[in-house]
DNA sequence: TCTGGGGTCCTAGGACCC
DNA sequence: TCTGGGGTCCTAGGACCC
């Protein structure tokens, strides 16, 4: 008889999220080609069934694909963050509220411990919290079992093979959306002929390299040493190999741990050239960074800002450049973060290029309270400075972010992305609820 | 042949994830 | 014409310290 297995993790992932997302409040999308695109509608990021059939790959670059996308009347949707924001919160709610403990690891999975519940009852557990996430959100999910993380991935693309109707025959405990592997051979089946690209921690690169040494499937991988595995792999390597061997390695984060980096970037919907307009883009991503920031009550002790130009263009017509400016008092007083980001602009602009992008990033972040303040430098306005945007950020979360704002970020901001195909915000807007 | 030993911090580059 | 945005971690090597 097989000894039982120490612990239990299921990973929950929704099914080609942003598309259901947008199934839910549009009911005739289902069963016909879907996909979303990117920010600034630049890449294909998420395809229902029936898009992946024709062949669209992830991360296609939208453009390239405009005549598939028509001769097949597919439906093509900008992204819509904030009504994907607040479905994926609505899924974590339910499955906070059931399970014994959560990791909310992605916009659209989470992983859940199940160790405490016993062995014979986690199959029909997860078929009934899946059913009750569908039933409750309308978004469809996949749960995957098994005694690791990186196992319950393998698990996870097992029940989405179900679901799509290629069940694994004799490959643990399955049925649509769930799959449990209950069993070490049950682990040893999954990954017999698993490719080692599929697994959770190896990339392309990764796949490359060990492919160069003539190791294409897990079981193979799983026979080299563990010295060889961290040469050349590193340590993470190695935590994915043991992850795999059924011992866990990668633990359940329940509380997030603080960002120590806040990025803003965006392409421009139109190529810029101008000086004003960059000083404007970069005011509005410090602006939201400081948001960002201040929501999760830290301070920043510097600010790093970069330009680019595209990479399709010639090399003499492409151009890269990043400052960073180092504040000599952390804070998150966006006045102090626009400041210092446009001067860095003017630094870096040069007028001869054609601009596509920027970005901006927060680093050397610490904790607002409590504050560590240093000794030589006067801080008597900071108590101002908080109060002040205490209250920019107490009316933007009343009335709606924007509703008061920096002049320096601009007033019809023409550079923006484009999203022209962007869905309603049927959960978050009054003005975009759902008519019927 | 052999050149002291033991540390910290920073950065660039490379890997990964969604 | 048109190619996303936002994160984390590890390692090697150099600068610097006593």
């Amino acid at each position: 008889m097989e000894p039982s297995l120490p612990s239990c993790i299921a990973l929950v992932d929704c099914n080609n999220f942003f598309v259901s997302c947008e199934r839910v409040f549009n009911p005739k999308l289902l069963g016909v080609p879907t996909v979303v695109l990117s920010s600034n509608d630049g890449c294909i990021i998420a395809r229902s069934e029936e898009a992946k059939k024709l062949g669209i790959p992830m991360g296609a670059a939208a453009f390239k694909y405009q005549k598939l996308l028509k001769e097949h009347n597919v439906h093509v949707y900008s992204s819509n963050f904030e009504l994907y924001s607040d479905m994926s919160a609505r899924v974590m709610n339910i499955l906070a509220d059931s399970a014994p403990s959560i990791e909310i690891y992605s916009i659209d999975e989470a992983f859940i411990d199940l160790t405490s519940i016993a062995p014979e009852e986690r199959f029909a557990y997860a078929q009934a919290l899946r059913a009750r996430v569908t039933q409750w959100t309308g978004i469809p999910v996949s749960f995957g079992l098994a005694p690791t993380k990186t196992l319950a991935k393998v698990a996870n693309d097992i029940a989405k093979a179900v679901s799509r109707g290629k069940p694994k025959p004799g490959i643990g405990l399955q049925s649509p959306g769930v799959c449990y592997l209950d069993t070490p051979s049950a682990i040893d089946a999954a990954l017999k002929y698993l490719p080692v690209g599929d697994v959770w921690g190896i990339g392309y690169r990764y796949a490359n390299k060990l492919k160069g040494y003539n190791i294409h499937t897990v079981a193979k991988l799983l026979t080299m040493p563990d010295e060889w595995i961290r040469k050349h792999m590193t340590i993470n390597g190695l935590r994915t190999v043991w992850e795999l061997r059924g011992t866990p390695c990668i633990s359940l984060e329940e509380i997030k741990a603080p960002n120590q980096t806040i990025i803003k970037s965006r392409s421009f919907g139109i190529p810029v050239r101008t000086l004003p307009s960059l000083k404007e883009a970069v005011a509005t991503y410090a602006t939201i960074a400081a948001e960002t920031l201040r929501e999760q009550k830290q301070l920043c002790g510097g600010i790093c800002v970069w330009l680019q130009t595209s990479w399709f263009v010639a090399e003499e017509h492409r151009y890269f450049n990043s400052e960073t400016h180092i504040f000599p008092l952390p804070t998150a007083y966006t006045p102090t973060m626009i400041a210092a980001a446009t001067s860095l602009v003017e630094q870096m602009y040069r007028s001869d290029f054609a601009y596509k992008k920027a970005g901006i990033m927060l680093v050397d972040l610490s904790p607002m309270d409590p504050a560590q303040l240093p000794l030589f430098i006067a801080t008597d306005d900071v108590p101002k400075q908080t109060n002040a945007m205490h209250a920019v950020d107490a009316v933007n979360n009343k009335w709606g972010s924007h509703t008061v704002y920096f002049v320096a970020s601009g007033v019809d901001q023409h550079w923006k992305s484009n999203r022209q195909l962007r869905s309603q915000r049927f959960t978050t807007q009054w003005d975009e609820l759902l008519r019927v």
